[in-house]
DNA sequence: CGTACTATTGACGCAGATCAAGTTCCGTGG
DNA sequence: CCACGGAACTTGATCTGCGTCAATAGTACG
C-alpha cells in the first residue's frame, strides 16, 4: 500500500522501513506547496529558513559572487530533503531556488526530527540520505578540481541518470534534463559556451543523443570509462540485508535505539 | 572543570553543553590512538571503516583517479569528527589519511550515537558540526569552480585561520600550516608549480608572511575583499542565546527531545 | 510577430598546465 | 659534525584548455 513516491523509493532502497514508518513519513509531508520555476525557496544567508521535501521538480543551491560569477553547489532532485538541519539549528543557508516548477512538502523541522528520532528506521534512512548527499558533493569537488570539461559533463550526466533512476524518474537509458547550458556551466565551473562545445563533442563521439530537454546515454560503459566513474559514492544498495541481523554491527544498531535513559 | 580541548571549544562555541554532556563526551573519547603522518585511517571504499574524533594533528579525505590525478575533498582539523555517519551505516568512505602525526580517539559509532541521542545538547552539537562541515565543502565547490588560483589560496588561508582560531590552534594573526605545496594544489585543484607562484604573489602583495610552516595573515580585511569571503558559512556564533529560551523556535527545540513515544 | 531567453559558431587571449632544470631543506647515518 | 639522498621548493620557457568577445540563429511565449 506504500505509494511509490521518489522519497519512498529512495529511502527504502537503502533501509528497510516498516508500515508504521512509511505512514509516519507521509504524515509529515501533508503540507503541500507548489512553486513556479525561479522562485527562491531560501534566500542567501537566511537563518530561519523553511525546510522541505522535494516531491517533484528540481531545485538548486548556489552562491553568487559580488561580480556576478555564480556557482551551483548542489542539485536537488525529487525525493531530496532540503534544509532540514539548517532549519532546525537556525544556521544560515546558501540560497536555494526552484529550477523547474516544483511540488514541495513544507516541513516543520523540530516536529520532523522529533518524529524521525522515534524510529530507528526513519532516522537511519534520513542519516543515510544526508550522508549520501555529502558524498555526492565531495565527488563534485573531485570533479571540478581534477576532471576536464568533457569528463565533468560525462560524469554529471551519468550521476544524474543514476540518481533519477533510483527515484523512478528515468527510462532505461534516458532522462529529462531541465538545466540550460548556463545552469550546467554554473554547476560544473565552466562557461556556457564551453559547455555547448563539449556537449556537441559528446554527441559527435556517439555518447549521447539529445532530444528536447532529454538526454539519452548511448553507452554506460564508455561513460564510466571516460569519467573514471566509481558508483560507490551513490550507495545504491541495501545497507542491512536481513541475513546479517545477527552480526555484531547489527546488534549494536538495535542497542543504539533504546532511546530512554539507561 | 571542562578541559579546553579543540572538540570542546568547537562544540560549545555553538551549543551550550551541560556538565553531564561534557563528561559523557569525554567518556566516549577514552580509546586513544596515535598514528604517524601518512598512515591511512580509512582506505578507499572501505564500508566497515572505523570512526574517530581528531584530537590533535591534521588529516584529509581524498580521491585518486586512475591516471594519478588526486583531489583532496576535505581537511580534518583538531576537534573534527571523522567517519561517524559512514561507520554507523556501513557506507563506503573515500580514503582518509593522516597529514601529520595525529592523536585520535577511536569511537564505536553505534555506542557513540546511542549516547549522543540521549542528550539534546550533544545531539544538536553533533548535528551542527556535521552541517557546518557540509557548508565548508559547499563553499569549496564555489571556490574551485569560480575563484581564480590567487583568490582560492587567499580564501583557504582565511578559512583555515578561522577554523583553527575557533579551536585554539591559531595566534592573533598566524597559524601552522603542515600542508606541502603539493597538498595545497590537490586541495585547490591546481598544480604545485602554480601554487608556488601564487604563494609568492601573496607575499609580494604584502598579504602573508611565511615562516617555517607558519602563515601570518597581514590584513584580514584585504583577504576578505580578495576572496569575496563571507564568514557566515562557518557559523561561528552561538546558536541558542539563553535569553531566547522562551521563543517559539526554542519551545519547539524542547519538544523535539521528548524522546519517549508520545 | 516581437521580445527575450537560449543555443551556436568563430576568432582570439590568457590563466594555469606542462616540461625541464636547478636549488634548498632536512633527516639519517657514518 | 659533515655528507649524502630524497623530498620540497623555485624558476623559466612553452603550450593549451577554456574563457572572452562578438555576432547570428533558434525557440517560446504573450
Amino acid at each position: 500500500m506504500a505509494m511509490e513516491t521518489p522519497l519512498h523509493r529512495k529511502l527504502t532502497s537503502a533501509i528497510e522501513l516498516t508500515e508504521a514508518d512509511v505512514t509516519a513519513l507521509e504524515g509529515l509531508l501533508s503540507n503541500r506547496v507548489s512553486l513556479q520555476a525561479g522562485t527562491m525557496l531560501i534566500s542567501d544567508g537566511q537563518a530561519d529558513g523553511d525546510a522541505y521535501v522535494l516531491l517533484a521538480g528540481w531545485a538548486y543551491r548556489f552562491r553568487v559572487f559580488e561580480d556576478g560569477r555564480r556557482q551551483i553547489s548542489r542539485l536537488f532532485l525529487p525525493g531530496d530533503f532540503i534544509g532540514l538541519n539548517a532549519s532546525l539549528l537556525g544556521m544560515p543557508e546558501q540560497a536555494i531556488a526552484a529550477l523547474t516548477d516544483v511540488q514541495l512538502a513544507k516541513v516543520d523541522a523540530p516536529i520532523f526530527f522529533r518524529r524521525i528520532l522515534q524510529s530507528s528506521g526513519l532516522w537511519l534512512a534520513f542519516l543515510w540520505s544526508d550522508t549520501r548527499d555529502r558524498f555526492i558533493t565531495e565527488e563534485r569537488v573531485a570533479s571540478i578540481g581534477r576532471r576536464s570539461a568533457y569528463e565533468r559533463l560525462a560524469h554529471t550526466f551519468l550521476e544524474l541518470y543514476l540518481r533519477l533512476e533510483l527515484v523512478g524518474q528515468a527510462t532505461a537509458d534516458a532522462f529529462t534534463l531541465p538545466l540550460t547550458q548556463e545552469h550546467l556551466a554554473d554547476l560544473l565551473g565552466l562557461t556556457s559556451i564551453h559547455v555547448n562545445r563539449m556537449l556537441h563533442r559528446l554527441k559527435d563521439d556517439g555518447l549521447i543523443a539529445v532530444e528536447t530537454r532529454t538526454i539519452r546515454l548511448l553507452s554506460r560503459e564508455r561513460f564510466m570509462k571516460i569519467a573514471d566513474f566509481d558508483p560507490k559514492y551513490l550507495v545504491h544498495r541495501r545497507l542491512l540485508p536481513p541475513d546479517l541481523l545477527e552480526s555484531r554491527r547489527i546488534r549494536h544498531f538495535a542497542d543504539a535505539f533504546r532511546l530512554k535513559d539507561d
